[in-house]
DNA sequence: GGCAGTTACGAAAACGGTTTCGTGTTAATA
DNA sequence: TATTAACACGAAACCGTTTTCGTAACTGCC
């Protein structure tokens, strides 16, 4: 590995100090204009740029923010990841990504090295299985220290820190009603487990709903998948068995899943059942028909967290007011061709 | 920002050296059985944990790898990327990720910025634009600076480095293959514009196929569409117009909305006109018919080549040693219901 | 008791920067 | 001409580690 310049290197060659040099390509007052001439044109010439390492051991500051996330091949955490990276790169700052896999211990194992002295805050969603252990040992130790953290998402309300999450359970209920209002009386809801706290939501706006409009709430119209679904047989049986006429999706593969089952019992859509799904994705626009969802907007859920982090990283105060806040955004209903009108 | 433990902490409240501290750490014989337990006891309760940003100045070793791609959204760059992010973990590797959203500007200031010290080597696939400029000085320092560079699926001839690429080639000549073999005839191709490579690599193996076949080139069977393609009206004149039995598309999505296109001229699939795409992902898995694809194997062509570059990284020789390799993953035909028989 | 050889530790340099402070030289002033 | 201020620069500390080398103190030996 080729040797990079250093000041040093700079200074020997041009017989002045290192400080000298220091100053001069920052064009400070102190040195004389001939000599910061010379120095800056050296610099120039032979393209000396200075050492991140050196600079964030000197300033205590690595302009990296590290961003864990359960999965990356998932659409709707692809976006967000997009919209932080987008949002801290014009601000200067660097991504360092750890996907968790939904495992506990992945997540603690990658923030306890990105914690070191590596990066200056997180922004995170919790993984599925921190979500059911309920264990958050590692964040508090985050704040502990004082790391700012940003969760999004997936968060937990046993935790003090930023969050940006969606107003999941209104999206639900508004995506509801909207079957309601088209007349629909046996909807249906496919979700996962209840511990992912963002199910759980979707799945109390879906009652409410119901509830609100005079529509009994039954056990046997909700069916709840592993989160991370490879089966049709299942929902096979419960598109057979519940005789819906719309079913809600927390997200489109459980919904472009359930369409095609639902085509090869004979059913049309949006006539005979209709279909809302989360996450607004390729699978939601390309789907047969174009399925109609609840668009998270992933990427300004992204670019939010990282303002967020950057503006209390930044702070002249310090990052050590402990105002948090969280911030909502709203999802919006996608109209396409799976719901009737 | 609460400060973090450091050895001169620990010395200052045991009463000895940093060498002491330091040594008594790494459990040298050095230091006398007595001191090390001292030590590590008072390490191990306050929680002691080296700075890796001190540890990398001293190294030169950051234990970071860049990684920077065209775009994070598409499904065969985040397959890669997760596999890169995974096997780079395994063996104690972060991963900090730079989208160049196809531009080159963007690639050229990603790249430069992680290049002063951030970074130990890179992994990345050029940018659209890169690959239309032909502009590769960027490259060519990352090189000459003795940083090792992997470069994958979007290559380059003009710069020499490790690459992992598919037989993209083959590839479209085993699926074109596959077409004739079912008696199809009038075989379309869908692709992007030839200045990327895979592209050109795709469109000459389905030249290849016909000719070796028998069957005519004709220039009005190739549809060349924008890289970001967001309408339907070109091939749907496409569709219309050519007669086609087949179609290779050198995308997923593509090949999804062509289907789609040729249902609704009443078309039966893969009875009257079969498809295969490029790519594996969940488009092709959840689409009506289920789409036959070439699967490209993006989780193992990101890990191997994380592990070119990490075995070069840690090569004792240094990685000054310039032998290059490509490696070529071998795409396999996963055949589903847009195909005969 | 004088010597060499351990043992156990500390001082200091190094990684590559920034920044404070001190100082020698020159020019301006009394 | 002596004093002082401005100027231009260098020395050194610092960020948090590792590592080489030096050295006190102690041991054992003759």
């Amino acid at each position: 590995m080729k040797r990079n310049l250093t000041l040093k290197d700079i200074a020997r060659e041009l017989d002045v100090s290192i400080s000298t040099v220091s100053k001069a390509l920052k064009d400070s007052e102190e040195i004389s204009a001939e000599t910061r001439k010379k120095v800056q044109a050296f610099a120039n010439l032979y393209n000396y740029r200075p050492n991140n390492i050196a600079l964030s051991l000197k300033n205590r500051r690595t302009h990296s923010i590290g961003v864990v996330i359960p999965d990356i091949v998932h659409h709707f955490f692809t976006t967000v990841f997009w919209g932080i990276e987008q949002y801290a790169n014009e601000r200067g700052y660097n991504v360092i990504v750890c996907v968790s896999d939904e495992s506990f211990n992945r997540e603690v194992i990658n923030m306890e090295t990105l914690a070191n002295g590596s990066i200056d805050g997180f922004i995170m969603a919790l993984s599925a299985e921190t979500q059911l252990k309920q264990e958050f040992k590692h964040l508090h130790e985050i704040v502990a220290q004082g790391i700012p953290l940003v969760l999004f998402d997936r968060i937990t309300d046993k935790v003090v820190c930023d969050k940006v999450i969606n107003n999941d359970r209104g999206a639900a209920y508004m995506a509801v009603k909207r079957l309601i209002d088209a007349g629909r009386k046996k909807i249906g809801l496919v979700t996962t487990e209840r511990f992912l706290n963002v199910s759980e939501e979707r799945e109390e706006g879906y009652y409410q709903a119901l509830r609100d409009h005079g529509l009994p709430v039954r056990e046997e119209l909700v069916l709840r998948l592993p989160y991370r679904y490879d089966e049709e047989t299942l929902s096979a049986a419960y598109i057979a068995a519940a005789d819906l006429d719309a079913v809600l999706c927390v997200n489109e593969i459980f919904a472009v899943r359930c369409m095609r089952l639902a085509q090869e019992r004979g059913l049309r859509i949006p006539g005979d059942i209709a279909f809302i799904g989360f996450t607004d994705g390729l699978l939601s626009r390309l789907s047969n028909p174009a399925l109609s969802v609840v668009a998270q907007h992933g990427e300004q859920m992204g670019a939010i967290a990282a303002r967020m982090l950057i503006d209390k990283l930044e702070d002249p105060q310090g990052p050590g007011t402990d105002d948090y806040r969280t911030e909502v955004v709203r999802a919006s209903l996608i109209e396409r061709d799976s719901t009737p009108n």
